[in-house]
DNA sequence: ACGCTCGCTGAGATTGCGCTGAGAGGACCT
DNA sequence: AGGTCCTCTCAGCGCAATCTCAGCGAGCGT
């Protein structure tokens, strides 16, 4: 089960951190919003432990920019008794429990596990490009509603498409995120794949969401072509 | 606030009796585990403290009991630190919190507040995929309504596909939630129990709930196959 | 219109992932 | 000690997935 903890005072941080090592869960703890937001984003937990005092970027701040993010892991909010943020604020903020500080230690355990076991609402976290959709999670890709099932290269190169829909890529780029920072093989690699998803998603359904920009690279269309 | 405490050592029980009593409670006491589920299902309670170590039944088997009642009010367990069923278990036998002896009076109360304020769960705690069930109160698993009995490390897997239903789970997840997480033997470990799982699930089914996606991992199919 | 370059295409060659059966090691029970 | 059950290791095999390559066609500049 990974954590993650969100927390400025450093010695309290790592006592946490200690004593839910010892009870077999995966810490990780950041000091402050911006790298809350980065964290939670970026990486799965199970369960997110949340101060709301914090510098740079509250707690209340950083649960809104994560669940925007389409990040829906349960949050525990730590909340001090005489602070801007009182208890009764905390559910209305979107945490999924609380603690008052100082609280006990085994309490912030079974409070976890409660979290966990509670487990994560629905995340409706999909990229749409028109009618193509991707879910990272699910790692699923449909079209019309469709199923396509991909090859892991070949959703490599989608989910990058996607995550830059709009934008047009170069080869290097695709190469270079896609499949090796230090790749040096023949570009050609990327116009097969290209054409491995044409076929998959575009051929069957007679559109063309995938555009060649002749000299600079490919483009997904935003509206799905 | 109605509570029944299940403990067999009298001078403690009387003291918790008192105690609760002075702090507003209306206490219950019975001494063994049969009268335990007698009286969880005859009354309602807000709240049952259940201690593991019982005679005739033991915690375990009574709280599986009330809850194949029908009754889902929170328990709060107690457990000895060097007990048959140790602390981390305690969650896993379907308690909704838990205290080891000794323990502080003070924070009794404050659980009981807590739990009381939760409230029960309004639906039993069973996954379902499909035409499979998994229990985590019971440990049990079925398929189409018929048992199939699973491994410790089986069940651990399952029940970490069944919480990621639908969505694609890669090896080194597994790895991490399921073994250790500072496993780092051969990732072949989890082919061979997705086998056995295929083995005791799917095979004899004829149903096919656990797909591959090369490459990436596994996914628990929500239909169940 | 011509030539050159860039991208497209179809057909293999190669790689490495996941599956499988057998068995060793260890915990636990009788 | 013997037997059973569980966990994990290992090696080989089949095939999907990846990549290479060479010929072709379309776009672009002059």
């Amino acid at each position: 089960m990974r954590v993650l903890i969100v927390e400025d005072e450093r010695p309290l941080a790592e006592t946490v951190r200690h004593g839910l090592t010892e009870d077999g869960f995966v810490v990780e703890v950041v000091h402050n919003g911006e790298d809350a937001v980065w964290a939670a984003t970026e990486h799965n937990y199970d369960v997110i432990v949340l101060d709301i005092m914090l510098p740079k970027l509250n707690g209340y701040k950083v649960l809104e920019q994560i669940r925007e993010n389409g990040v829906w892991t349960p949050v525990l909010m730590l909340t001090a008794k005489d602070g801007e943020y009182d208890q009764t604020d905390a559910f209305d903020l979107g945490a999924d429990d609380y603690l008052t500080k100082p609280f006990s230690f085994l309490i912030l355990v079974a409070r976890l596990r409660a979290l966990i076991r509670r487990g994560a609402p629905e995340r409706p976290v999909v990229m749409t490009a028109g009618d193509l959709q991707l879910d990272p999670v699910r790692r699923r890709v449909e079209r019309v509603g469709q199923e396509v099932t991909l090859t892991p290269r070949e959703y490599g190169l989608l989910a990058y498409l996607m995550r830059h829909r709009g934008e047009t890529v170069s080869k290097t780029e695709i190469l270079e995120n896609v499949w090796d920072p230090a790749f040096d093989g023949d570009p050609n690699v990327v116009e097969v794949y290209i054409r491995y998803l044409r076929l998959k998603l575009d051929a069957p359904f007679d559109r063309h969401a995938i555009e060649t920009v002749r000299g600079m690279g490919y483009r997904l269309n935003p509206e799905g072509g």
